[in-house]
DNA sequence: AACTCAAACTTGTACGTACAAGTAAAAATA
DNA sequence: TATTTTTACTTGTACGTACAAGTTTGAGTT
């Protein structure tokens, strides 16, 4: 038998046990100490394992208390609009005008859409994120439906598609690339959003890779900005 | 003398030398046993140093060849126009339309200028991005001239900005936020970028902070996106 | 009851050793 | 000369040990 390096062993079983719940956010994991003795290894090993998980965005280490399972590096770069999720206090509410669906593979997809993927079917979902009632961001998103068995029956978990995918079907982002446009708003957009025809809007186009090879997901993003605009931070 | 981890000696001699040039990008740094012999240190003392250089992105490792001097990581979660300098081929350049001078704190900066920043005089310039000469970004920029001592009759190193901090004021990124808005080009905004009035220009607002924390650069940039869209992307 | 301090945990740094695995150039072979 | 093999270098993994430094808890003291 034939295996890779054992700090992987460590690594991967926290990690599968953090993707399944099993350690939740906040949770502590058992102590270097104790992973050293569960699998028969050094600390020097199990401290290159937890070295990877802190690399990853999985755990945060505390000197003197333990390592803590951090909230999954939401950003990975990515344009969030000021707002949603972190802001405390605003009413934030998503509609889905769309339900997920077997849909066709539309040309307002900016990104070229790979062979393989469009010889699948493809699932469909738009959603409509509202601040205050108020329409914000208008998000379409396409994904092969090959892999994502039983997946336009299933509710969304904690209304995130990204929960969905992590913790229904043990998939995890691993990339994004993405572009982004100021646009006039066409009349559908216009109507959805709420704002008059040829009003400015922001259009991100997302292509997101995952730890499954096969699937990579296809995202198109309309934003009203005049109100709330979109953002990120990045520190060292 | 009170000194703190071994490690940090070696990782700040290496990343100081890689500042300052003295190894560029592409070099290999002396090998893990050089360096050990160098600062009388062990192997595991060297590696830290090195993961951290890594882990900020100044070099890469090559089993079996040595650690090279990386291509800063430029990205920061930064957007960039696409067909900035990564395009090959494209016929990018930069116009300064105000060249570095003592300035004014401007309303027009969207993020709340600090107080001690508004205390003291402000260095500004303002540059025109070009793609096959055709005006594709605006980029206005504010900094405190608390530091920057001589900085107005600098001439850029390599018509960059950051590497001119970088190279002769040792002062580096560390950190950054935006704010993205689609907006519609006022007059002087629309002049500048040669398109028609109340056409939807992309308005990213840019905060960064610095190694030297009195150091925070305030940006604000228009970017007609209807040819060349901004973009950015993520991989672990 | 309130406080102090020691003990028992946690992670952080650092030592030294050994061998595996990848790379490149020199040496041996055809 | 051209090819193969060896050798000497690089980084990668893993062992074991020791003590420093931060946190928590509980025993002991006031």
């Amino acid at each position: 038998m034939k295996f890779g390096p054992k700090y992987l062993l460590v690594k991967n079983f926290l990690k599968e046990s953090i993707q399944q719940g099993k350690f939740k956010v906040g949770d502590f994991l058992p102590s270097e100490h104790e992973l050293c003795s569960r699998f028969s290894v050094t600390r020097t090993t199990t401290r290159k394992a937890l070295d990877e998980l802190i690399k990853e965005g999985y755990i945060e280490k505390l000197q003197g208390k333990g390592s803590r399972v951090k909230e999954r590096r939401k950003s990975l770069g990515l344009l969030t609009v000021k707002g949603f999720s972190e802001a405390v206090g605003k009413n934030v509410n998503t509609i889905f005008l769309t339900k997920p669906q077997i849909g066709e593979w539309k040309e307002e997809i900016i990104f070229p859409v790979k062979k393989e993927d469009k010889d699948a079917q493809c699932i469909f979902f738009e959603r409509l994120r509202c601040v205050n009632s108020l329409p914000v961001m208008l998000e379409r998103n396409w994904l092969p439906a090959t892999i994502l068995q039983g997946f336009t029956e299933k509710q969304f978990v904690d209304e995130s598609f990204f929960k969905t995918l992590s913790q229904e079907y043990l998939i995890e982002i691993t990339g994004s690339k993405q572009e982004i446009r100021a646009e006039y708003a066409d009349d559908k957009i216009a109507e959805i959003l709420s704002i008059e025809r040829n009003s400015p809007v922001l259009h991100i186009s997302v292509l997101f890779s995952t730890n499954q090879k096969k699937l990579t997901i296809y995202s198109e993003l309309f934003c009203n900005t005049t109100d709330f605009p979109v953002g990120n931070q990045y520190f060292m």
